[in-house]
RNA sequence: GGCCCGUUCGUCUAGUGGACCAGGACGCCGGCCUUUCAAGCCGGAGAUCACGGGUUCGAAUCCCGUACGGGCUACCA
């Protein structure tokens, strides 16, 4: 879609809650947006909830999206135009804005107590008849009340306007109802600040969940009772779901949160491939794309229109292709926060090349690295078995510790022994690590000191 | 209740009226390789295209209805 002027888009996530999925997703998209039209991504903190905001929540979307390495270029912590980028900082501008649309008359004081719009919505239900505000503070407003919600005075009609997603969109407004823009504690609601700052922020296109789409029509009333230019375009994106179905929630889905992704050890350029892949899709057999390949592939017009359940079995499958594809270095690095403390850099630069096809997660490393630093439970072994097992102690007594002469020198002592590899190394195997499942058995002997290694041998034969 | 968006293998999806008795990926099953576990390679099972009506020579694809799921309808965002 070609666009005159400065794209600018933008996410608004809400610190009432860790960072998650969903914020991952849809910024994923903005980004690749701005990036495909050298446009401007902005992230503007929505805390306009003082009941549920906390400031530690802002910190952890900082540091969730600076991990999935999506950068924004204006924001809270960066500056730009048109700051502040934190609601709660714009306070002032919404009132001003809804103070012209109360003069304006587009607007009223509300004086309504929650007890007694809760009955308007009862009695509507009751008679069956869909519920919009009854527009009593409009028409007669009771006397001698001082607290005050201030309403839209919502003009009807018909609004239209164009999702990059779905096409053009037709709402009846005639159904929608006076709705409130400023709460009673002076702070505006989403529907007001949300648009207000789109159009001072000029935000040209608005990415963002499908749970906005029945929202738009509210907003862009609004930008046409302020005076200002539309965005150009929506974009509603198809919602993540749980494994049940259902929309992923912070509450009931505490998985959700980006950070564990992180301590679960996902690339984040894996997690990131697999989100694009959740919602759209190149039209190719192509799965795993870089960013850079994305940023030329992505389109809206490939954009699914239903939610898509979240799958943790592919995750882990583009995880590990990720991981393989890894140089050893660079593996070795990204392992550093997750293997046993006691595990040095050399001998885990050493055991990387045996892990790398191992490994859906980085967090996987630990199962076969532990035996390292942890001791396994002697086994009892019968006779003929530790018979073998000291044979393979008087052959890899003189060998040098790296896994091709061990296993050359294992190899000789099984000829010798006339038993089966397997017969040979299960013992070794059980031996050394106290675990059915282990590296390579050259590598797991590599990787621990030579005496440690014979110890745990001699112990047990 | 009203409005909106959806519905193709278990999951993510291809498919825009004939090349589809529906293709790919993950997962699953089997084989090869192999000391274990992976990776890799080869093969396989798995979808009455939600349901019912139309339109058409012909429909997963177009139209209508129904069902089911989700969203919005909050002084949450």
């Amino acid at each position: 879609m070609a666009v005159s002027g400065t794209v600018r888009v933008r996410i608004a996530p809400s610190p009432t809650g860790f960072a998650h999925l969903g914020t991952a997703s849809t910024s994923l998209y903005n980004v690749l947006f701005a990036r495909q039209n050298s446009g401007v991504f902005v992230l503007r903190i929505d805390d306009t909830d003082m009941e549920r905001n906390r400031p530690e929540y802002e910190a952890l979307i900082y540091e969730s999206l600076h991990w999935l390495d999506l950068d924004w270029d204006e924001g809270p912590d960066k500056g730009g135009p048109h700051q502040p980028y934190r609601q709660s900082e714009r306070v002032d501008l919404y009132k001003e804005h809804a103070a012209r649309l109360l003069k304006e008359g587009n607007a009223y004081r509300c004086y309504c107590t929650p007890e007694e719009l809760e009955a308007e919505r009862r009695q509507a239900q009751a008679e069956k008849r869909p519920y919009k505000y009854s527009r009593r503070c409009l028409t007669n407003p009771p006397e001698g009340r001082s607290v005050f919600a201030v309403r839209f005075k919502v003009p009807g009609g018909e609004v239209t306007f164009t999702d990059m997603v779905r096409g053009e969109m037709r709402f009846d407004a005639d159904l929608i109802g006076d709705f409130i823009i400023v709460k009673s504690d002076g702070y505006p609601t989403y529907q007001f600040a949300s648009p207000v700052d789109d159009a001072l922020m000029r935000i040209t296109h608005v990415i963002r969940g499908e749970e906005h789409l029945s929202n738009t029509p509210y907003q862009l009333m609004l930008v046409d009772a302020l005076g200002y230019e539309r965005p150009h375009a929506y974009a509603h994106m198809p919602l993540i779901l749980a494994a049940d179905g259902s929309k992923l929630s912070k509450r009931k889905h505490p998985e959700a949160n980006l950070i564990l992704f992180r301590d679960r050890g996902y690339l984040p350029e894996a997690l990131l491939n697999y989100l694009a892949l959740l919602g759209w899709n190149p039209g190719t057999a192509q799965e795993i794309f870089s960013f850079d390949e994305l940023r030329q592939a992505f389109s809206f017009e490939r954009v699914q229109h239903a939610g898509a359940r979240f799958d943790w079995e592919k995750l882990n499958w583009i995880n590990g292709e990720y991981i393989r594809r890894l140089s050893d270095d660079e593996l070795a690095l990204r392992l550093k926060d997750f293997v046993p403390p006691l595990v040095d850099e050399e001998t885990l630069r050493r055991a990387v090349p045996a892990l790398k096809t191992r490994l859906p997660t980085l967090a996987q490393a630990v199962e076969y690295l532990d035996y390292l630093q942890t001791d396994p439970t002697p086994q009892a072994f019968d006779a003929e078995t530790a018979q073998r097992i000291r044979l393979a102690i008087d052959f890899l007594k003189p060998v040098r510790w790296e896994p091709e002469a061990i296993e050359a020198a294992l190899e000789e002592a099984i000829a010798q022994s006339g038993v089966s590899k397997g017969k040979f190394y299960n013992p070794l195997r059980d031996a050394l690590t106290g675990r059915k499942v282990a590296l390579p058995i050259h590598y797991a002997f590599a990787l621990l000191p030579k005496e440690e290694a014979l110890k745990r041998l001699e112990r047990a034969a």
